[in-house]
DNA sequence: TAAAGCAAAAATTTATAAATAATTGGCGGC
DNA sequence: GCCGCCAATTATTTATAAATTTTTGCTTTA
């Protein structure tokens, strides 16, 4: 019983439980869900229009991955959010990412920096908000800030490692979405990117990680300040 | 009351989506569930006892942990074994213990210093191998082994690290199950243990780092080549 | 004769729904 | 304060339906 008109999902067969999963991930990261909500199989059923089944299989692939916290026989809730994790995930990225950027670096080829420099070009000329005097964020941004980054440590020859990298940013674009409306347009990050870049091209591993390491720590720094206001 | 126990809901009544979770990945790490094999919701519910539930719960969790692979529409398989593998996720380890050890010394204290030494202890007076003549997995071995290495790095700050680390810890575990049998009783490990705790003992952190990415890279090293025969 | 193409059949996975069991947390009585 | 009952929620089973993959077998073609 093969449907005589092709559907969208020939092509991209995805089952529900993972189409599920990217949307509760999304509105976890973007705090549409929010810190701490208890997440309600009733709710979420009506909600987003699934059954139990593939929305307790997503509930439960977002809890090792940390974005969920899973109590025993009493439900789901949105990770909380505290002002030690952010430390700690800062950290740890300064750590795991100078690492991978040496490496990156050691094993650079010509294509590699080629497709750094068209990622930060790329970079450069999107907008960071799509208004100009009020911020509103702009996916496109995210999206070419994310594959610069990942550019970055792209050629350190881990997938575990960069697999590793990319749940740390996950977890830190909470937290960069929870104030970042405040933070605009105070800080040139344009400016840090560009100088990353020129390191990277310069082939100076220490001075290029130093760069991205203070980098992130600038970021948690903004955010760290606001939180204050945030959490109260 | 209650010491506190490390980041884990273990005081809860466990759901049996979460204990058969746990029977799951030890089946898969001890390759009793062989890599590459097909997991049939029929054969795992009548061989575990449980419903489909609680069942894709579990698989699910073991999907985004990578024990599972699970192809869209066409169930779920172990995930396979392969010398690249091996070797990443080596190299991965020993850069980021490495990390994490150093950071562990500086932030070293006399109870950290005194747990460690208790560690090696209990590691020392462990029998590898039930029986005396042929290899047979002493299961205590295992857990004072993962104990002592988890000490080391313990103390480097990072929850979000610790738990990279035990992942990598879990998934090179399965490794070196399929070729530990061969390399019984060939290898001198304590006596590298012993090396590691002396280094650190003796605040000698480039020293102990050294050590420690040597021990694993010896390891790998023995499974790599045991690894060509039972791919076979 | 073999190989390739197809389409129906079988098997399996995925999803829904409803019923049951188990657990938590609150409320009131003592 | 403590104990037990009650309501709400979660967890699990079972049954079934829907969707998709895999197998099978037949027909056609070279």
């Amino acid at each position: 019983m093969r449907p005589d008109l092709p559907s969208q999902k020939v092509d991209q067969p995805a089952t529900l439980a993972t189409t599920i999963y990217a949307r509760l991930k999304a509105d976890i990261l973007t705090t549409r869900l929010e810190p701490g909500r208890k997440l309600q199989s009733r709710f979420l059923m009506e909600q987003y229009n699934v059954g139990q089944t593939p929305l307790r299989e997503a509930l439960n692939r977002l809890t090792t991955e940390e974005f969920v916290v899973g109590m025993e026989q009493r439900g789901f809730y949105v990770k909380e959010v505290s002002k030690e994790e952010l430390q700690e995930l800062t950290k740890t990225r300064c750590w795991v990412e100078g690492l991978a950027l040496r490496e990156s670096m050691q094993n650079a080829t010509q294509a590699w920096e080629e497709a750094l420099l068209v990622a930060h070009h790329r970079l450069d000329r999107t907008l960071r908000s799509l208004k100009p005097d009020t911020f509103e964020d702009n996916p496109d941004w995210e999206k070419v800030h994310r594959a610069f980054h990942a550019t970055l440590i792209g050629l350190c020859g881990s997938r575990p490692l960069l697999g590793f990298c990319e749940q740390l940013a996950d977890r830190l674009y909470r937290y960069r979405m929870m104030s970042i409306a405040k933070a605009y347009p105070a800080r040139k990050v344009g400016a840090e990117h560009s100088d990353i870049l020129q390191a990277v091209l310069a082939r100076d591993g220490e001075q290029a990680v130093r760069l991205l390491q203070q980098h992130y720590q600038r970021t948690a720094d903004v955010i760290y300040s606001d939180l204050d206001g945030l959490l109260a």
